[in-house]
DNA sequence: CACATTTATGACCATTTGGTAACAAATTTG
DNA sequence: CAAATTTGTTACCAAATGGTCATAAATGTG
């Protein structure tokens, strides 16, 4: 009856963890691109040979997706509970946005941003795994935004989702100019100037 | 003396211009990346031989070099007189970015922005190119900027050189988001609520 | 212990990659 | 016309690419 969990304990055990493969996997791909990425790096970054690689995920590009898929998961679960350590809405908006920058610093870009530029007009899964993840996380931002208005902690008058909206793309900025500047500093402005105009 | 025009008439004339060549390799380079053009697709796109290609402009990251800073040239230009319609400088400012998003949007994203994220943090001299641009840009931002707020047209207080990069972060948001979209309209609102926010 | 099953390894493969060199064609100069 | 010079074309190259396959190793099952 449990279709998902149909592992028979026969046969040679396997050597790796797959989120440990997972994880080096998605870091190749993070910084060096799909195209950048060759399965020999795959296999530097992971420790395992192609065959182990083929026989586990299937193909460079469906090795991709997963990545892909990890990543949208461990990121959203990195920074989502930064969204709940306060009583005001508008505190939790500026926590998240800055655990979302500070990851984003961090990591030097946003895997997700980094695919949708380089892959998303050519290659339509890619496209829609990003489109659903940025649906998600509209609605998350939405629905705090909502939260301040309602507070009286954002004054502006404007639908939350068009907020929301702005803020989508303000952090995709982000994540694009992160990658250009030394100076990180200027780059912590400009989610603050932008909230600061909606107060 | 001319050092630049230091051109014999002597031997076997070009059977190409070179700005159609430089064009049509910049186009190549701005949908598919990089790492996703193969000399065979220049090849295709130009109607040149390699040999030619590697004569007349180098090997290939060369050649991407020259096809970057043709792009920034051009698209600049495309732009710029969009700045300069009208006597009211936040009409000014509101054309200007009029033309920078639909010249995105036609254009399915920015090349610069591709290249910021696809190859700054790994080549310094891109990343050293786009930041000059970069710099340039946002003076010209700036400028317009801090003359609205002199005419009473911004009446949000902030400098304007922030109020310029958030513009610009903005900016590069939607190079990135528009490569994900279908419905563009979403997209041009966003522009509008920021500019909004400040008046 | 033999067998079935799964994983790990390394050899192998055709294709593509960026890049070079030799040679032919076209032009100016003398 | 001959020499010099530059461009166009083709053939060629070593290395890397993504991907497969046969085989060896390691486990549970009968």
């Amino acid at each position: 009856m449990n279709v998902v969990e149909e592992q028979k304990n026969v046969g040679r055990p396997r050597g790796f963890e797959e989120d440990r493969v997972l994880d080096a996997v998605m870091n190749t791909f993070w910084n060096q691109g799909y195209e950048g990425t060759s399965l020999k790096d795959l296999c530097t970054a992971t420790g395992l040979h192609k065959g182990s690689l083929y026989q586990a995920f299937g193909d460079k590009h469906q090795l991709f997706l997963k990545a892909l898929d990890y990543y949208m998961d461990q990121s959203f679960k990195d920074v989502a509970a930064s969204a709940y350590l306060h009583d005001s809405p508008m505190e939790n908006l500026r926590s998240l946005l800055d655990a979302i920058t500070a990851k984003c610093i961090e990591g030097d870009g946003c895997m997700v941003v980094n695919s949708l530029v380089e892959m998303a007009p050519h290659d339509e899964e890619v496209k829609q795994m990003i489109d659903k993840s940025y649906a998600m996380k509209q609605r998350f931002l939405t629905d705090l935004i909502d939260k301040a208005q309602r507070a009286g902690e954002i004054t502006i008058q404007q639908e939350p989702v068009r907020l929301a909206a702005v803020l989508m793309v303000t952090l995709a900025g982000l994540a694009a100019a992160v990658k250009g500047f030394s100076n990180t500093e200027s780059i912590r402005h400009v989610l603050d100037d932008v909230l600061n105009s909606w107060v």
